[in-house]
DNA sequence: ATATAACTGAGGTGCGCACCTCAATGCAAG
DNA sequence: CTTGCATTGAGGTGCGCACCTCAGTTATAT
C-alpha cells in the first residue's frame, strides 16, 4: 500500500469511515474499544494524516493578530517588518495575520484593547507588553474565552498556561556578563549599565542576570547602579556625564534595552569612553553598523524573525489543538561579534 | 469576497479556468495577452493560491535523500538525529526522507553512488561531502538529470546553480579568532591549532578566518601550524605534546573540526594546559559538557536541526519550481559560552 | 484560399479528508 | 418488555485545485 488513507484505516480496524473520523477528530459517542481498534490500526499500518487534505477540507482560515508597542525605535520597526513578511508568506497557507499597534505600557488601555478582541474574528493572540496585573488579568480573561495565546518576547511573569516565545533574559543578562567580563581580562574596572527604564521586568532580569555572573566570576569588576534615559538623548548625555565624572575606571558599558541608539550615541560621543567595551542587545540596522565601525563590541540577540515565525507556528498548532514541537521554538540567545554578523 | 478561488480568478480576467489553469502552471500554449490579463486580475483581485489544494490536487509525494558520512563522532549522530526528527515530522506533510550513510570521504564511492540514484525514486538529495573533482562532476551530473541538488554543510568549492546549506566557514573561523583575540586580552602568546585533517576544505576556511582576524587585529598573538590528529586518540596526545615542549606561551587552543572530543581531551589531559582558552566548532553532548564544566570557553555553531529543515524547504521549492526564501534559510554562526546554551 | 499550427473554452474526474444526516443496532434502566 | 440513550454504519457533499480530453476558434504559413 502506497500510502495508506483513512478509507484503508477504516478496513484495517473493522470500523466505519464515520468512526475513523469520530476517533481522529475527538468526536463524541465513541466507544473506548472502537477507539483502541482504530488507534492500534493506525500503528500497524502506518496511517498518517495527509496535512494539505485536512486543510482543504476543513477551509478554515486561520486569523492571528500581534499587539504590538505603539512607540519605539529600530527594533520595533525590525519587529514590524518581521510581522510583514510572515503575514505575506502566509496568506497561500490559509492564514491571515493582523498587528495592532497601542500603547503597551498603559496597562488601562491595553485590557480594554484585549478585552474588545472577538473570539469570533481572531484565532490566536501574540501579545508583547510590559508586565502589570491588570494585564495579566486581561490575557488570562483571553484565554478564557478560548483564544490562543501567545506571550511574545515580553516580560510577563509567565503565566503558566500560555505559551511563551522569546528568550530567558536572566541567561542573555548572563551571556552579557560572561562577554564583557572575559573581554576585560583581569584588570579592575567598573562597567557602566544603561537602560531606558529599569521598570521593565525584561530588563530587571537581565541586570540580574548580569550582576550574578559579574560577581561570580569577576568579583574584580564592578557594575555600577542603572541608569535611565528615558529614551531622552539630552537626559543620556547628562546621566552619563555625571557617571563618567565619578568613576574614573570605566572600562565597559551594557545597554539592557532593546533600543540601544540613545545610549550608545551618548557613550561613543563622550571623549572619556573611546575605549570602553560596549554591549547591547538586539539587532537593528543602528546597532549592526555600530558593530561594523567598532562602536561597540558585541550585541546579546533573539532572531525576530525567528519568533515571529515560532509564535505563528504555535498559534496554528494551538489552534489545530495540536502541541507545538518544543524543540523547534526555542529562540536561541545569539551572540553576534562583527564577524559573525 | 472573502478568498478568492481560481474560478473567481478567471471570472475577473475574463478567461476561462483551464487558461488560468495554463498560466498558473506555466503550461504551454497560452497568449501572451491572455497571461497578461491573468496576471493582472492577480493583482487586482488578490489571489493567492490555496497551497494546500494544490498539495491535494497534485497528491505528490515529495521524496528527498540526505547523504551523509557512514563514520563520525557525536556531531555525525546528531546530524542523523535531526534528520529522523525532520522525516517523522514531515511525513504527514507528503514528504518522505531517506538517509544514505556512505564512505564520503572516497570520491569514487561516493561518485557511484550518486550514479545510482534514479530521477524516479528521488526528487532531491542533499550532500555533505568533502571537495573532490571527481565529486563535483557527479553533483553536477545529478543536477543534470533533473534531481535538485543541496550542498550540505560541507565544503564544496560551491556549485553555482546549486544550493547551499551551511555557514562560511571563513567567516567562522574569524569569529572563533575574535574570540580568542578578545578573550586573551593584551598579553602576546601563542595559539595552538588542531584539526582532525587539513585535507577538509572546511578546515582550510577556517584556518584563514582564523588567521586573518589574528594577524590583522591581535599581532601580539601567534597562531601556529595546524596539527592534525587523524583522528587518533594516541597521535593527538603525542603531537599536542611535543608542540607543548617547544612552545612555553600556549595560551589558547583552537580545534577546526567539527568532533572535538579526541583534541580537547588530549588538551585537558596535559598537565601545562589546564589554564589555556579553548574553543571547538558544533555542538555535541561533548562540547556542551566540556563548556559547562569550563574545559572549553566558546563553541562556534551551525544549528544541525536548522539546517536540515533547510534544506528540506529548499529541496521542497525546488521541487516545485519555486524559489526558496532566502532570508529565512541563512544558517546562523552561532557563539556558545557557557550561558546561552 | 487552404492547410496547419497555435490557442481557448467547456466540462469532467479525483486528490484525502471533514462534516453532515439518517437509519440501524446495542444496551441498560425501569 | 418498553423506553431512552449511546454507539455505529452508510452515504453524501464540498473544500480548491491539477490534470485530462475534445471540440471549437483564431492566427500563420504556403
Amino acid at each position: 500500500m502506497i500510502r495508506p488513507t483513512a478509507k484503508d484505516l477504516a478496513e484495517a480496524a473493522g470500523v466505519s469511515l464515520a468512526t475513523v473520523d469520530r476517533v481522529l477528530n475527538d468526536r463524541p459517542n465513541v466507544s473506548a474499544r472502537a477507539s483502541l481498534k482504530v488507534q492500534e490500526a493506525i500503528e500497524k499500518i502506518g496511517f498518517v494524516r495527509n496535512l494539505a487534505a485536512v486543510a482543504l477540507a476543513r477551509n478554515k482560515i486561520y486569523r492571528f493578530r500581534f499587539v504590538l508597542p505603539s512607540k519605539g525605535d529600530q527594533y520595533l520597526q525590525e519587529l514590524l517588518q518581521r510581522v510583514g513578511e510572515a503575514s505575506h508568506t502566509l496568506k497561500s497557507d490559509l492564514t491571515e495575520i493582523t498587528v495592532d499597534q497601542i500603547a503597551t505600557d498603559d496597562p488601562y488601555q491595553l485590557s480594554r484593547h484585549l478585552a474588545a478582541i472577538e473570539t469570533e474574528e481572531v484565532d490566536g493572540v501574540a501579545v508583547m507588553a510590559p508586565e502589570s496585573p491588570q494585564v495579566r488579568d486581561a490575557l488570562s480573561r483571553l484565554m478564557t474565552r478560548g483564544i490562543h495565546l501567545v506571550q511574545f518576547l515580553s516580560g510577563q511573569e509567565k503565566l503558566k498556561t500560555a505559551d511563551f516565545v522569546g528568550v530567558d533574559n536572566f541567561a542573555a543578562g548572563a551571556t552579557a556578563g560572561r562577554i564583557i567580563g572575559r573581554f576585560l581580562g583581569n584588570e579592575p574596572g567598573k562597567i557602566m549599565i544603561v537602560a531606558e527604564t529599569m521598570v521593565a521586568r525584561d530588563s530587571i532580569e537581565r541586570r540580574r542576570g548580569f550582576d550574578s555572573i559579574i560577581n561570580e566570576q569577576f568579583p574584580h569588576l564592578r557594575a555600577l547602579p542603572s541608569l535611565e534615559t528615558y529614551g531622552d538623548q539630552s537626559r543620556a548625555a547628562a546621566i552619563i556625564q555625571n557617571v563618567v565624572e565619578r568613576h574614573h575606571d570605566i572600562r565597559a558599558a551594557y545597554v539592557l534595552s532593546p533600543e540601544s541608539r540613545i545610549p550608545v550615541s551618548a557613550i561613543s560621543q563622550h571623549a572619556d569612553l573611546q575605549k570602553v567595551t560596549v554591549v547591547v542587545h538586539e539587532r537593528t540596522p543602528f546597532s549592526e553598523e555600530a558593530l561594523r565601525t567598532g562602536r561597540i563590541d558585541a550585541i546579546i540577540a533573539q532572531d525576530p524573525g525567528h519568533a515571529v515565525r515560532s509564535a505563528v507556528r504555535i498559534m496554528r498548532a494551538r489552534a489545530d489543538l495540536r502541541d507545538p514541537i518544543a524543540a523547534q521554538e526555542k529562540i536561541r540567545i545569539e551572540v553576534l561579534l562583527k564577524e559573525n554578523l
